[in-house]
DNA sequence: CAAACCAATCTGGTTAACCAATTTAAGAAA
DNA sequence: TTTCTTAAATTGGTTAACCAGATTGGTTTG
C-alpha cells in the first residue's frame, strides 16, 4: 500500500537515518551522559543532509528525553546513561506505527484505571465537566446524529479527572486515531448509542458517588463491544 | 514549576500561544475537517511570530493526529470532527509536565499488562534479548556497580515482547524520565538490586513459561518497592 | 459546451545567511 | 603563577530567500 519509488525517500526515513547515526557517532566516540554533541552544522555536514533535518531528529531525541538542547550551548546526552540510551535508541528506531489492536488494548487498559482514579480524586470542578460532555452526548444521540467525537470527549473528561497527567497524556494521543479508526470501520453503531447513554450516566454516577470499583465495572460493561472488536476480530490494518 | 523573568519568554510558551490561536483562528473561521488552514506564512504573519514557530506547533499538533500538513499543499484539519478538535486543543493547552508520582502511577499500570501480554505473545527471538538484558543486569550487580540502566532495559524488552505497539512507545517516553528521578531520590537500593536479580529470573521464567498470571504476579513483587514510593498510603490496584 | 492544456501562483520544504547568547582562550594585571 | 578582562570563535535559534511540486483559473481546442 506505502509503496513509494526510491527516488523521494520518506522524511520519518531520513530522519531514522540520522538517529540511527547519531547513535554510531555516541557509542564510537564514547560520549557519555552530559557530554556535548558535535554542533548541529557538524553533523549536517559529516552526515550529508540538511541543519533542519538535524534539527528534527534532535527535537524528536529531545522529546524521548534523550538529548537537552540548550540554547547558544549546544545540544548534550541527557543524564539516562550509555547503555539505556543505547538501548532506547535501537528501540525508537525499532517503532513501528500502531495497529488499530494495539490502540484499542492500551485504550481499554487506560481507562479502567483513569475511571477508577477519578472516581477516587475527582473535583467538583471535574464532575461540572463530565456532566457537560455527558449531556453533549446525549443531546446529540437523541438528535440521532454522529457522536463519536463527544463520546471521546466525555472519556477524555474522566482522564483528566483521573489527576494523573501522564495517563491524560496518552489518552490524548491515542483519541484522533481512535476517532478516525472507528468512524473508517463504522465500530460504533447508532443503535447503540441509546444504550451508551445510559452507560455514560452510570459511569457518571460511579464517579460521583467516589466508587471506584463500581465505576471500573460500569466501564468495562460500556467496552464489550470494543473487547469483541479488539479481540474476536481478524486484524485491522492501519495505513499511516 | 520553572520560574521565569519575563523578559525572555519560554520557547513552549509561545507554542501554546500559537496553537491557542490556531484554535480561535478555527473556531472563527468555523474551519471543519478537511479545511485547509491557512499557510504558514500567513498564520506567521497573523500572530507576529517567525515562520519557524509556526512549524513547529503545527509539528506538534500533528504530533497529536489534530492536523496534517502535505508538501506543497497546505496543512490539513484531520478527520476527527470539530467538537473533539475544540477539546482537544483546549487539553493540549492545559498539559502540564508529569509528577513522578504520576510516571511511576502509569509505569506499574504499563508494566502489569505488557508482562501478561509478553507471556502470551514472546517469540523465540523475544526470549533471546530479555535473557541478554537480564543477564547484563546480573552482571552489573554482581560486580557491585549501578545497573539501573540495564534494570529499565530487561523492563523494556518485556514490553518489546508484548507485541503492543503503543505500549512499547509509552514505556519508551517514560523510562528516561524514570531513570532521572530514580537516580535523584536514589528509589533503587543497591543492597535490593541482588534480590532484584532473584526477581527478574522469576519474571523471565514466567514469560519462557508462557503463564501469564504467575508473570504478572512476579512482577507485582517486583514493584512493591515502587508501590511504597508511589502510595504513601494504601490504594493498590488490582486486577489488570 | 466540455475537455484539455498551460502558465501564473501558492504551497510546504530546504538552504544559507544572520543574530545574540555563550563559551573559549589569549593577554593584561596582580 | 594566579586572577581578571576581553575579544574572537562557537553555538542553537531566527530570518529570508529559494526550490520543486501542487493548485488554480483562464484560454484554447475538439
Amino acid at each position: 500500500m506505502k509503496l513509494e519509488i526510491p527516488t523521494k525517500r520518506e522524511n520519518v526515513e531520513i530522519q531514522n537515518e540520522i538517529i540511527s547515526n547519531i547513535k554510531e557517532l555516541i557509542s564510537y566516540k564514547n560520549l557519555e551522559p552530559g557530554d556535548k554533541l558535535p554542533s548541529e552544522r557538524k553533523l549536517s555536514e559529516k552526515f550529508g543532509v540538511s541543519r533542519s533535518n538535524i534539527r528534527e531528529a534532535i527535537q524528536k531525541l529531545e522529546f524521548y528525553g534523550i538529548l537537552i538542547s540548550k540554547p547558544q550551548s549546544g545540544t548534550f546526552i541527557a543524564d539516562i546513561g550509555a547503555i539505556a540510551m543505547e538501548g532506547m535508541l535501537g528501540d525508537i528506531l525499532r517503532l513501528e506505527n500502531p495497529d488499530f489492536k494495539s490502540l484499542v488494548e492500551t485504550r481499554i487498559l487506560l481507562e479502567l484505571k483513569t475511571v477508577k482514579l477519578a472516581a477516587l480524586r475527582r473535583t467538583e470542578e471535574d464532575l461540572v465537566q463530565i456532566k457537560t460532555a455527558l449531556d453533549a452526548y446525549a443531546e446529540k444521540v437523541n438528535n440521532k446524529e454522529d457522536a463519536v467525537q463527544e463520546d471521546l470527549l466525555f472519556h477524555l473528561a474522566i482522564a483528566r479527572a483521573s489527576g494523573n497527567s501522564t495517563m491524560n497524556t496518552f489518552m490524548l494521543i491515542i483519541t484522533p486515531e481512535i476517532i478516525t479508526n472507528f468512524e473508517k470501520y463504522h465500530v460504533c453503531d447508532t443503535s447503540q448509542s441509546f444504550i451508551g447513554i445510559q452507560e455514560h450516566t452510570e459511569i457518571y454516577q460511579a464517579i460521583v458517588d467516589q466508587n471506584p470499583q463500581l465505576a471500573r465495572e460500569k466501564m468495562k460493561v460500556h467496552f464489550r463491544i470494543l473487547y469483541q472488536y479488539c479481540y474476536h476480530t481478524k486484524e485491522v490494518g492501519n495505513e499511516n
